[in-house]
DNA sequence: ATCTGTCCCTGGACGC
DNA sequence: TGCGTCCAGGGACAGA
């Protein structure tokens, strides 16, 4: 599931793909639920436009165009955005994977998942967003425009404090790991390194927000940048889905210490890492080094 | 204001 | 082999 540094790792190497270049023609599926903006709205505004610049907030991106509209994207918990030509396996059901030999695998080739295509005047590889579940989101804002989904995030995960953090725990009931993927308190943290930052600070995931001291509110947020920045520095996760816009898998899965990890021991004490549902959300860690 | 539960969607895992 | 059932999970929203 794409978080901050699987959209910043797809920040960077579509934006190259993205900016600069004019927009030809739009493809996109039928209206749903995954378009907050209608596709056939979307194809008008988007068509002859052309990118300014990309920029990431949380785990949103957004595509300011040059006529000042901006093109704002989610990646749910499933999307893909990459370019057109690549290959992988991740683009593919298992049908469709099983069905090829790996020798025999093609260029990907637009699916049923695939919702938005932008075509380019240059004639180079297009740009294609894929989403199984459609739990992302695309949405195109006029300009100046504004967007509740922005306006309500806090700050970015990589710029966040401990001092920040602390006095968003304060007085709050709800469970540390809650707050964490709050994304009105910080701005880019999902359930992979919600769990992996908890793992490195000891802090418990169920342990009440105001129960977390300002000594380790200082070590979750240093244990956040670094699992971040080190998971950015990899290409990112990919333990489902996640591709980058190259169509290479990321890294960082083999160096997460405990999500999707249960029953595998605590690399640092051996004891084994334990799953429990923390906030609604499957939830690993280690129950002798985190209290 | 804060918290909890429900819903959106689909493929994959699992049981019979 | 094949079918049915359950589950994951980001985030919006309703209701307590």
């Amino acid at each position: 599931m794409p978080e901050l540094p699987e959209v910043e790792v797809t920040r960077r190497q579509i934006e190259g793909l993205l900016v600069g270049r004019r927009i030809a023609r739009v493809l996109t599926t039928a209206r749903s639920y995954f378009f907050l903006t209608d596709p056939r709205r979307l194809r008008r505004g988007l068509t002859g436009r052309c990118v300014t610049r990309l920029d990431r907030r949380g785990k949103y991106l957004v595509a300011t165009l040059d006529d000042g509209k901006q093109l704002l994207l989610h990646l749910g918990m499933s999307g893909q955005l990459f370019a057109e030509g690549v290959t992988s396996p991740r683009l593919l059901s298992a049908s469709a994977r099983s069905a090829l030999t790996p020798e025999k695998q093609a260029a990907f080739a637009p699916d049923r998942h695939t919702h938005l295509q932008l075509c380019f005047e240059d004639g180079g590889p297009s740009v294609l967003m894929r989403d199984v579940r459609k739990f992302g989101k695309v949405r195109l804002l006029e300009p100046g425009e504004s967007e509740p989904r922005l306006d309500k995030l806090g700050v970015d995960a990589l710029e966040a404090t401990g001092e920040q953090l602390f006095r968003a725990t304060r007085g709050r009931q709800i469970e540390i790991k809650g707050l964490l993927l709050d994304q009105s308190v910080i701005a880019g943290v999902g359930n992979i390194y919600a769990d992996e930052c908890l793992f490195r600070a000891g802090v418990r995931p169920t342990r009440r927000a105001k129960r977390v001291t300002r000594r380790e509110c200082d070590e979750l947020i240093r244990a956040l940048r670094e699992t971040l920045q080190r998971a950015i520095d990899s290409g990112g996760s990919s333990i489902s889905d996640f591709v980058a816009p190259d169509g290479r898998d990321g890294g960082y899965q083999d160096e997460r210490c405990v999500y999707a990890r249960s029953g595998e021991p605590c690399p640092v004490c051996g004891t084994p890492i334990r799953k429990i549902v923390a906030a609604q959300r499957g939830t690993h860690f280690c129950p002798k080094c985190q209290r």
